[in-house]
DNA sequence: ATTAATAGTTCAGCCGTTGAACTTAGACGT
DNA sequence: ACGTCTAAGTTCAACGGCTGAACTATTAAT
């Protein structure tokens, strides 16, 4: 919704120092004149912002010198690596990852505590994450370098009024006022921006647009990241921004329903895309792993044995993945009718398998979608591995204080000075 | 995507015009100094917008009375009624039609002109068009109402960006450039907004998000239109703002696959929505129209026949309306994982169908939907009938001059004064 | 008639942006 | 080595829009 706020001078400068954050965020190195020129903002104007960035530490200075040609050398100007850094965490099924990014979406530390999340409960899991957090924060700290916020994913329904955790069926948690839980729990060292709780689809789909540059993923600043493991999620990026839906429950698409008389899922429907192309379910049908589904996680290596099927030519294995594919792709038609976001981006587990189940995927994406008569519907492997989601969250911190500078601006100039 | 340009101190202007009309339009009758306690402006500021706004033509004092109580009467400000209108057209299957509506919405001149448009070719279409909106013009003229802007809605993907018409199966016309044919046909008469193309549902959606007030239907702001037809079409708001896709092609749910071998699609693939929950195959199910699909429509009796049939008890009819009702549930289903959008509004032919179809859809809608676990999905049914998508067309122009009447306004004040 | 209360206007002041003039700093040519 | 040229960045008066306080206008209540 349109911000049904007033307008000052004030507002002025926020948009203004978001639009000359941005093009620093873009354009790593460019000079003041540049961006002048860039945004259409007067020379005067840019400079006056920048100091403002400078002063609080999100933009430097790469040293007076960058020559050009003719004329006083410009001053080059990127985000400042020692500004404020995201933190993030993600609450897997079996782990507790955390990372820290500074504001160019660098990673400066990265940690994976493996356990089964699953077997604790829920103020068990949380306890140990306000250790894990703290953790990080003192890291952060002997590293000299500021938090700006903390990101967390889950993996799960996350209300994004409240950062309240709705429902997690893989976790088997409903209900948890995670955002606030955290808050206070960490008052004492609570970052500017605060926690940001928010599904791991979401995020991984957020690191997908930071890790490829201002251009997104393929070239489009609008994609649709699937993210292919146990349960299918996916997170949707619309002109560079992401799609969160009303409450924040946007990209379920592992219970769109493809195959209305299939089998039951976990959620208690029929035929959803979950039960029909997770992974478990297309490691059991490839038979590289023979757990029964729900009851234990197919360890990390089982995907590593399906690939190397995969790549043998196993007849078993590929017709798993191939119908996979053909699951996938029904139901990706499906959002892509609704949505309209022509372009796909397969993460998680699918990006590796992603040369398998490509051509199956495509084949019903070229059927099934009705605008693919208009172009085709471009599907892409992500770059980033597992650790998206993680990234995503502490990205997504960042992302923030780009998008807005201006309230860390002011707050920051105050103890700065 | 945000906009990236550079804010002036005619941005603010811009922004708190559209504050202030927003809140005139929001609560017809409010009092300057309501706005300004309303908004967060001051009074001062909100004096010499209204100001602005009345000499505009957009707003108008309703008299200097309105009592109150104690001290100065306030003086109360409507959407003014003799100010720009917005003229609607709509190129349907087998009719063409127009209006006229205010800035308040209201209904001022409203043609249907019936005719197969799929017997002539787009040219001839074309030029029909142009002869009509000429005679909406004149009349507009004879009513002595300006005319701010025109929208046409056609049933196809029209892509936003251009305003080309991509493809329109039911008309059997692909990539035709209405936007710029209409604008240069009518370029001695092109009122300031200009032609603004359209797809029927998106504007149906904008049409229930008129009619229904500022608090939508349902009470909501964000919804699903179901526009039920031959074709089946939705049309997203989020936020109260339409949600249009990347290209302009979101909403097409009735080429969602919803049994994936299923009956062959008029668009090729198998199962479409459209195939099984379309106005067209219902008739025929429930055994009230024999025409062969596709060949000839049937007329719009025959919904009343069927209708009858419904409230008679008819058990053909009632299991034919029910099927479709369980189809359309699941696509819903789908539709509301991906996007997140928990009120559905019935709209079109499938209105009428409500009470019939309701069960079924709903029934589908609690077991498929992930997060009906965190609140159920509201069903409503639409005020509107089968002319919501010219209503639409005509409000969606008057909802572009409210949302930044500020062009409007500097434009208009000059050959006003 | 006086007082109280509310609506709307006027005006000096503040703030952010702007464009022009100015300063700075290196490259190029002789 | 020196002056000239070019482009980067800064300074400053001016402009436009918002604001709060003071002021006027208009009605009800005492």
């Amino acid at each position: 919704m349109v911000e049904p706020s007033p307008a000052g001078q004030h507002t002025l400068r926020r948009h203004n120092s978001a639009l000359v954050l941005r093009a620093v965020a873009g354009e790593p190195g460019v000079s003041r004149a540049a961006i002048a020129a860039g945004t259409g903002l007067a020379k005067a104007t840019v400079s006056s912002l920048v100091d403002r960035l400078i002063a609080a530490d999100l933009v430097a200075e790469t040293g007076p010198v960058a020559r050009t040609g003719r004329g006083r050398p410009s001053t080059g100007l990127t985000l400042s690596t020692t500004g404020p850094h995201g933190l993030g965490v993600e609450i897997g099924v079996d782990y507790l990852a955390t990372c820290l990014v500074d504001l160019t979406g660098r990673l400066h530390a990265h940690r994976m505590r493996p356990g089964d999340n699953r077997a604790r409960s829920a103020p068990q899991v949380l306890s140990r994450v306000i250790r894990v957090l703290r953790a990080a924060l003192r890291e952060a700290e002997t590293l000299g370098v500021p938090v700006g916020g903390i990101g967390v994913a889950v993996p799960g329904l996350v209300e994004a009024s409240t950062g309240r955790l709705r429902l997690a069926p893989n976790l088997g948690w409903r209900d948890v006022d995670l955002g606030s839980h955290l808050s206070t729990a960490l008052a004492d060292r609570l970052p500017p921006t605060g926690v940001v709780v928010g599904n791991e689809a979401d995020f991984a789909a957020e690191a997908e647009l930071w890790q490829s540059g201002p251009a997104g993923p393929g070239g489009q600043r609008d994609f649709v990241h699937v993210s292919g493991e146990i349960g299918i999620g996916a997170g949707f990026v619309v002109g560079g921004v992401p799609f969160p839906g009303v409450r924040g429950f946007s990209g379920e698409i592992g219970h769109i329903p493809v195959d209305p008389n299939g089998p039951v899922c976990g959620c208690g429907a029929r035929g959803c895309l979950d039960r029909l192309a997770g992974l478990e379910w297309i490691m059991r049908d490839a038979g590289v792993w023979d757990g029964r589904p729900g009851v234990a996680r197919p360890p990390a290596e089982v995907l590593d044995v399906l690939v190397e099927r995969l790549t043998e030519g196993d007849t078993r294995s590929r017709w798993a993945v191939r119908a996979a594919g053909r699951w996938l792709g029904i139901a990706l038609a499906a959002a892509i009718n609704v949505l309209d976001i022509p372009t796909v981006v397969l993460g998680g587990s699918y990006a590796a398998l992603e040369p398998w189940l490509r051509d199956p995927l495509c084949a019903e994406l070229d059927t099934r979608v009705l605008s693919s008569a208009c172009g085709p519907v471009t599907v892409v492997r992500s770059a980033l591995g597992r650790e998206a989601a993680v990234r995503g969250a502490a990205a997504s911190v960042v992302r923030a204080i780009i998008a807005d500078p201006d309230a860390f601006v002011v707050a920051g100039a105050d103890p700065a000075g």
